[in-house]
DNA sequence: TATTGTTATACTCTATAACTATA
DNA sequence: TATAGTTATAGAGTATAACAATA
């Protein structure tokens, strides 16, 4: 039926499926604290990238501005990051993790380690590891880490 | 910065990521063809289960009925499939690859390898290799890949 | 003039619910 | 009464363009 020159054995397909069935078991679980996995992926990236503009934090996450705007509404809504106008250029906000936006991504850490648990439940420890050295390896070529960010 | 317990380090987050460029990528690929990477993956699941009903692709791509439709609906509309009413049961519609069908799979499955020379381009072959064996291990537990579709 | 952030808007994706035709 | 497919519709995600404040 298939074979080695079909879609579903590229890597890529597989890497879009398990990437978005992933992304659906996150945000199942985020969905209590009233959170979508896009708002994790920027309290991340804020962590990462402390007193980043809101341009900085765009092009970290490949998104434009419009969409960075609408997720730190959410996010300074619920007291997890915060605000400052710049002093040096008042257009630039600097986004800061608040102490209640530190214990957040604390919470919103663990669950993406319990959707490890599950997602790669078959796998042994051994495969895991290689699994993640290799994804690593792809992510920081693909610019989606950055250098500090391999954890 | 970020440690083994943040969420950049989780590998559900680097699959989230990965999986999303990857999409992307290849939807920019299919573009010039009028296709989405929804088109390619009903394409593929149609390759897999030949005169599957309607409900059956639902439940292969995990997509509700309505979804169905409205692919299935373009692809019949680019001659790729053809809906042929069951005989026995006139409320179930078999759904076909014709031989547009079959040639337009193998365009974009090509295209999909390209996608993966992009995205893996830093691997060796047997990372690569060791990365695509893995990932087919975590679809078929996941329930994403039959157990024919490996590749 | 150019840049940062914002608003308004549009398009796609996905899901739910009501509907039809069949069983 | 239940099921396969369809339609209508609504919500979230993501992009573009116009705009205000500031440089």
């Amino acid at each position: 039926m298939t074979n080695d020159h079909s879609i579903a054995a590229s890597t890529g397909f597989l890497l879009s499926k398990i990437g978005q069935t992933t992304t659906n078991l996150f945000a199942e679980k985020l969905a209590p604290l009233g959170l979508r996995p896009k708002h994790c992926g920027l309290l991340a990236a804020v962590a990462g990238l402390p007193s980043a503009s809101q341009q900085d934090l765009g092009s970290a996450m490949s998104l434009v501005p419009s969409a960075i705007v609408s997720i730190i509404d959410d996010l300074e809504t619920a007291r997890a990051i915060r605000r400052t106008q710049d002093v040096v250029d008042r257009r630039r906000h600097s986004i800061e993790l608040t102490e209640k936006g530190r214990s957040l991504l604390k919470r919103v850490s663990k669950l993406a380690h319990e959707v490890d648990d599950q997602v790669l439940a078959s796998l042994s420890a051994a495969e895991r590891a290689a699994l993640h050295s290799i994804l690593v390896r792809v992510a920081l070529d693909a610019g989606i880490l950055q250098g500090d960010q391999q954890g």
